[in-house]
DNA sequence: CAAGATTACTTGGACTTCCGACTATTTGCC
DNA sequence: GGCAAATAGTCGGAAGTCCAAGTAATCTTG
């Protein structure tokens, strides 16, 4: 039962007519969430067959890229931008099936290290591969709108204080 | 523990020397997700007074709409698209609040309808008051950044086949 | 060098969302 | 009419996320 309209479109004629106020900032704000749930429903269908889902295949991204194929959870965390349970829970279910090992850190025993395993690494590339082939699920949107969409949230996320000013002189990258 | 650098960013990074593909797409897509947890967050923080979730928001504001002040649940589970048991769930929550009630529906007996209360009805307008405040948690977004992002999603959620493609002449308008 | 503060991770609980399955009711059709 | 199919809502269970609190180790400071 596909809806006839957007509802969206038809939210905004509603707060405009009751006079509620930023309702450019209430459409704006609904599409992204709705935007989210469509993007993720695809991406998880899609990493499905790999036994993944779009956060577990992000941890093992960040693995295939460190220098040592590990890393510590809690940098793994403010990577990501979850919380530290989420790390926890993702790292458990990825140790589960084999694609990760915990491994003591070599000085700091506080520390625990997610170690990419050799599947892991081989499910983390044939995962990007198919990914890539459905375009991030993003499929209906132009190129044009994509790299607009991105550039325009780059704005909200370092107001949210995801990163720091620091535009053209990068002095303080990631080493 | 800020980080230093945009993790997208560094992301896309990796992306493009490792040669993954779709690092437009990625960065995209990585982008809204992020940008749905930081709205939520801010979103849910300044409903929190009120004793509302978004998704608790978004029900009430529906039915405030409605002529009678009354849906069936199946409608607003089309309207939001959320899944039948999140409506189910959400409106157990209202109603335990006393914001909405379950009424049956005069002819069809398989239907519930949820019915704004007068409480209800009170708390929706004093919480999209809130809302319009925190310009629904864009903050540090222009409204030029704003407009383009909403835009540029229309082709997304249509793509994804949350209503036909009916451009100028609205001759299926809402109900 | 010995508290006290900070950092790293885990556990338990609350919440939300979805899927599959189930009951009840209505509709469609021979 | 009467039986199959579709529709409306709910329940149980799995998953994921977060928060608060707890344990363990390290750092800081007087």
């Amino acid at each position: 039962m596909p809806l006839s309209f957007d509802p969206i479109a038809e939210a905004r004629r509603n707060w405009e007519a009751h006079g509620w106020g930023a309702a450019d900032q209430m459409s704006a704000a609904t599409s992204i969430t709705r935007a989210h749930q469509i993007l993720l429903q695809r991406i998880d269908a899609a990493l499905e067959p790999h036994g993944l889902v779009f956060s577990r295949f992000e941890a093992l991204a960040l693995l295939s890229f460190s220098r040592t194929g590990s890393l510590p959870l809690g940098k793994i965390g403010d990577r990501l931008q979850v919380h530290p349970t989420s790390v926890t829970n993702t790292i458990d279910r990825l140790e589960a099936d084999g694609l990760v090992a915990r491994v003591p850190h070599p000085t700091d025993r506080r520390t625990t290290l997610a170690q990419l395993t050799g599947a892991g690494r081989a499910v983390v590339t044939d995962a990007a591969a198919t990914l890539a082939d459905i375009g991030y699920g993003l499929d209906g949107m132009s190129d044009l709108d994509t790299s607009r969409t991105d550039t325009a949230l780059v704005a909200l996320r370092r107001a949210a204080g995801d990163f720091p000013r620091d535009p053209p002189g990068r002095t303080t990258g990631p080493h």
